[in-house]
RNA sequence: GGGGCGCUAGCUCAAUCGGCAGAGCAGCGGGCUUUUAACCCGACGGUUGGGGGUUCGAUUCCCUCGCGCCCCA
């Protein structure tokens, strides 16, 4: 379907294709032999003199994404996946492709094939001995020189994006190293990849909402998976050392500059450590990861220095949460007392929260968001994480810390619990506070319990946001600029 | 959920106090054998996001709906 406001434009175009075919000339050939990249001829030839000819022939194709056309001699660009090239267009040379050259649209396919050349004034380029049409376009392309400005238009039509802003060429390209990269750590530490239900029949692993879906075959309610954690952890049961898995997890809350209902996420299990060690694992991967996608870990997010070099602070949340409002925080606080100085603090409880609860907020409130370097907030209340062993010398806590940079969580990682019946306690805490209407809260994964109790050797895991820390490395400021496609209304 | 901002030609943007909706690029016709956002000449291109209201007259003021962006909860 055709807008009405294009129509002119189509039809012009639309008029070309036809008046192609009745040429004889098909408009979507099937395949072209291109001998050539941009980047490998500018790479063999870039040093050349002007007014050089090579005497090598070259095939190249691409997007045509500009053309100037001075008479009997016309220059056109050719954009393929490593880069422009200019042809070099001459009609005592082409004969009758260049009128077909001359009558091509910007955005159309195109190859050519001919000599490479350096011109007078120095531009390196194929002079063409032949043009063919690769796949008409029938849409003009955004302007060339603003590109697509429109934020909505972006996302919705990425391929536009992709097309004319180098920017989104760059994400995408950083993006895809990024997470080579952290297979690669992973992989040299003797991880093994694994891939686990994104259909699962009890949602687990996070606070968080669910999407749900029906399975017509089984007449079974399933849930997309919020998390993968555990899957994980029933591999590490099985005796699997060390093991991760990099893919979706879908979580029905809203949007926002860092949240996608649908998001990557790395999580990654290893026997026999503790959260310490997935510290320095996160901080180490962090820095290599850096090192070799950006060659430094001297960063710099939105103008802000963003150290992402090992190691990372460590403070206690409490710590942290206390310092912020300064007031003296303590679990064992009478719960009227921590309730008024949350309220005293403007941090909006409710009735049916624990001290640890409150204090949570008040660290989400007024410290989290003002976190930049990377930091690692140890040490979380019991009851706020229901998968978290509890800490080694103070049980009224867990050894449960969120990795957060630039504001943001980026991971949380803990020492996982491995006691079968403290795991039955959490999930039945966990069905109180959901009864007290906390809809995020977990449901008990009997089949999980199961497993526990074949016994779990001490274990370390941890969560790792890849878009969000995909955002810090391509200096994005929206988690929309780093996901391809991300949800939008529909168009109406 | 609340608040703010935005939506004008295919794209990027203008439009004074409410007074004939414009430009550049793209596209179309013509010219040009060394361009680099080529240049020159000509013609074309609009339901100003949708609907409603106020007004002699609305891109402009008001209401409402849609979509997006940002901030807050």
């Amino acid at each position: 379907m055709v807008d009405e406001k294009l129509e002119d434009l189509f039809q012009a175009r639309a008029d070309k294709v036809k008046a192609l075919r009745d040429a004889g000339v098909d408009p979507y050939p099937v395949a072209f032999e291109r001998t050539h990249t941009a980047k490998q001829i500018k790479e063999k030839y870039d040093a050349i003199e002007p007014e050089t000819e090579t005497g090598e022939r070259a095939a190249v194709a691409g997007r045509l994404m500009m053309k100037r056309s001075i008479g009997k001699l016309a220059f056109g660009v050719l954009r393929d996946a490593t880069g422009d090239i200019q042809l070099f267009c001459e009609k005592v040379r082409l004969n009758q492709d260049f009128d077909l050259f001359d009558d091509l649209d910007l955005g159309d396919w195109v190859g050519a094939e001919g000599e490479i050349v350096k011109t007078k004034r120095g531009e390196l380029s194929v002079r063409p001995d032949k043009v063919v049409l690769l796949g008409k376009a029938l849409r003009p392309l955004p302007e060339k020189w603003h590109g697509l400005q429109n934020v909505e238009q972006r996302y919705r039509q990425r391929y536009l994006d992709l097309v004319v802003n180098e920017d989104a060429r760059r994400i995408l390209e950083t993006r895809s190293l990024i997470i080579i990269e952290m297979r690669a750590y992973l992989a040299d530490q003797g991880f093994i990849e694994v891939e686990t239900p994104m259909l699962q029949p009890t949602p687990g692993g996070a606070l968080a909402k669910p999407f749900k879906t029906h399975m017509n075959a089984l007449d079974l309610d399933l849930y997309l998976r919020v998390a993968p954690e555990l899957y994980l952890k029933r591999l590490i049961i099985g005796g699997i050392e060390k093991v991760f898995e990099i893919n979706r997890n879908f979580r029905n809350e809203g949007v926002s500059v860092k949240y996608n209902p649908e998001f990557t996420m790395l999580e990654a299990y290893q026997a026999y450590t503790d959260y310490h060690g997935m510290m320095e694992l996160m901080e180490n991967m962090i820095g290599r990861v850096a090192e070799r996608v950006l060659g430094t870990t001297d960063h710099t997010y939105q103008g802000r220095a963003m150290p992402l070099g090992a190691p990372f602070p460590r403070r206690r949340l409490i710590d942290l949460a206390g310092e912020a409002i300064e007031r003296e925080l303590d679990l064992d606080m009478p719960i009227d007392e921590l309730r008024k100085i949350a309220t005293d603090a403007e941090v909006h409880i409710e009735p049916s929260w624990g001290g640890g609860k409150i204090v949570v907020e008040i660290y989400e409130k007024h410290v989290e968001g003002k976190l930049f370097e990377p930091t690692f907030v140890m040490d979380f209340p019991r009851e706020t994480s229901p998968l978290a062993r509890p800490h080694r010398t103070d049980p009224r806590f867990t050894e449960h810390f969120d990795l957060v940079i630039a504001g943001m969580e980026v991971g949380p990682a803990y020492s996982e619990l491995t006691d079968p019946a403290d795991q039955r306690a959490r999930f039945q805490d966990q069905a109180r506070q959901r009864a007290a209407g906390d809809d995020e809260a977990m449901l008990a994964d009997e089949d999980f319990l199961r497993a526990l109790e074949y016994g779990m050797p001490p274990t370390g895991g941890l969560g790792f946001g890849v878009d969000r820390f995909t955002m810090i490395l391509t200096d994005s400021p929206s988690i929309r600029e780093v996901i391809l496609f991300p949800l939008l209304r529909p168009e109406t």
